[in-house]
DNA sequence: CATGTTGCCTACCAAATGGTAGGCATATGA
DNA sequence: TCATATGCCTACCATTTGGTAGGCAACATG
């Protein structure tokens, strides 16, 4: 593997694990077996890398998208989109760990961030949900922007932090390991607080 | 006020801004408005005072315990509980970074707190949910200890980041402000998932 | 062959970090 | 009154930090 993209691998997951602060350039370089000079010498300073290592993670949820728009029905959009949000952080815990970090450590960096990707799909969300409400399909005490936010938190905060709560939700050979409980609970929540419970349980 | 509370007051919130690896002892006397070494008099070491902030959040969470264990019925017991939990959080959304942060930096402490002061809660909530379940008061294909996680999660993450997320859920006349909308989206989220929808809606 | 250019290195630097030593004034209590 | 403890200070220290200067070998290219 090119050495560029080691850096990357390496400085992801530690970012992810101790934090940007919590990481010195030292470490990393240490971790790719190469000095600290060399690494500064692809990255030039210590920010521009943890701005690689974020636009990595973005190319890879961007890959996902593209498909997410061909789903016909908004009820089969709905599913494909949760079902490809937290299949994206669970495959890589260290995405939400990242995504939570740079929330918490750069709230205005987030922000634009935000307003760029994720706003114009809330967007999207809640101009359809306004309409399956009317057609009785969606529980009308729905605040569908903050319901949004909800689900959104849950995925990207429960895979970042889910290794830690095996404790309180431990493997169980009826239900699965602990990441599949939390997903399988994660999209049962989502869905059920959204539908209107009339026909057809599922 | 004491100059030792001084101290773990701005410690608090700077920590939970940002994070222990990324504020210095310095920035916290100066904060304070003593010179480090006088902080260092009242915690012998960074540590010291970072295991003292969590201790007293834990204090404050433990003033509000008792009274949730006085309802009667578990329906009643349960809305206290979440009411109770995203008060707490939503009152000071440090509490929730601060956390966070403690989970994504120290996952093992956290292990062991979860252990001590949550698991217990989920345990004693799973069995009341089992019950329910047979009585047809919760929808069954609800995992218990899951539930109690993703509701957890949802609470503590989301007050931690709502500040940031403001650009996706703004304040609407309509429906009060970014905070508001949070707790209440949250709260709906939370019995709409976990009941059954047959009779009373609310 | 000469002339870069790439990629890594050793050696170094100023600044900031957590922490210690020890002095000095004020209060406390025998 | 005298001893001791409290609370803050200045001065200092070793270590780590992100980052730079500059050398050196390998390789490509005119």
């Amino acid at each position: 593997m090119d050495v560029r993209t080691q850096i990357l691998t390496h400085a992801t997951r530690l970012f992810a694990e101790q934090g940007y602060n919590g990481t010195s350039v030292q470490e990393i370089a240490e971790a790719v077996g190469i000095r600290k000079p060399s690494l500064l010498y692809h990255f030039k300073s210590k920010d521009e890398l943890r701005e690689n290592v974020l636009a990595e993670m973005l190319a890879h949820w961007n890959a996902v998208l593209p498909g997410l728009l061909l789903k016909e029905s908004t009820e089969e959009r709905f599913d494909a989109t949760m079902e490809a949000l937290t299949e994206f952080f669970i495959e890589d815990p260290d995405r939400g760990r990242l995504f939570l970090r740079e929330t918490l450590d750069r709230p205005e960096h987030m922000q634009s961030m935000l307003a760029q990707f994720v706003q114009p799909w809330v967007e999207l969300l809640g101009g359809q949900l306004e309409r399956a409400k009317k057609q009785g399909l969606v529980q009308d005490d729905v605040d569908p922007q903050a319901y949004a936010v909800e689900v959104i938190t849950m995925a990207v905060a429960g895979t970042a932090v889910i290794d830690t709560l095996q404790v309180i939700l431990p493997d169980d050979p009826a239900r699965g390991g602990t990441r599949k409980r939390h997903a399988r609970e994660l999209i049962r929540i989502a869905r059920s607080s959204l539908y209107t419970k009339n026909e057809g349980e599922k």
